[in-house]
DNA sequence: CGGTATCCCAGGCGATACTG
DNA sequence: CAGTATCGCCTGGGATACCG
């Protein structure tokens, strides 16, 4: 049976990688610098350490990222674009593009949902 | 606390829709043709109804995709490709060939893991 | 600090059956 | 043909707690 276009199959493959939410931010908040743990956590509206600790491995895995673990006494570990990473921001951009001509800007006032319920009294 | 760039949420609306495996391959395969409902099904490794529909009717929702309902004996519904959803066409490619440049080229003979098993002797 | 382990629920998706 | 309904598994991901 198969599926008749090995196209769909690539689609697919990618598709894991650029097609997830996390993945994509990860990328996008490591393009211009590089990041620890932390720092990529709070950006990431307080994502689950678990959450982000799978991503950011599967991230590695696939050679998009660097993970650079300094052995000083506060651990510190450093994530960093690589240069296949690097590709994928011009796609990210594309899509932010497309984003902004046909959907309604969207104000940026409602943040993400995640933590609306932190920002509350806000 | 609020997420410091907009951008990052504009991302997240973004990716929900590109950002989804389905998604994408409906998108692909309505890039040159209008197809029915079936036609996309098959196309896309036999797709479960359920699953298929809810994309599509997420799509549809979102203006990327037309649905043209033909009130014929035999039903017949066709999905056509809006402009703004044809904007996400070179988005795909750049995905595509991103995939093409940085990951192994994928031979094409695994095919998509849904089929595996279908395709049994692995 | 940078995780890992555990629990748990919501949703994604497949399989199957049924309908206009 | 083009779905909808139902069931049931599995993963994604949040919360919390603990570790090197």
């Amino acid at each position: 049976m198969k599926c008749e276009k090995v196209t769909k199959c690539r689609l697919d493959a990618v598709a894991d990688i650029i097609g997830s939410k996390w993945n994509l931010m990860i990328i996008w908040h490591l393009r211009d610098s590089t990041l620890r743990f932390s720092e990529l956590q709070s950006k990431m509206c307080g994502i689950n350490s678990k959450t982000i600790t799978k991503h950011l491995r599967d991230l590695e895995k696939e050679s998009i990222i660097t993970r650079t673990v300094f052995p000083e006494v506060p651990p510190r570990v450093e994530y960093t674009l690589t240069e296949p990473g690097r590709g994928i921001l011009p796609i990210i951009d594309a899509m932010l593009i497309w984003g902004g001509k046909f959907r309604h800007p969207v104000e940026g006032r409602e943040g993400c949902e995640r933590n609306r319920i932190a920002s509350a009294g806000e």
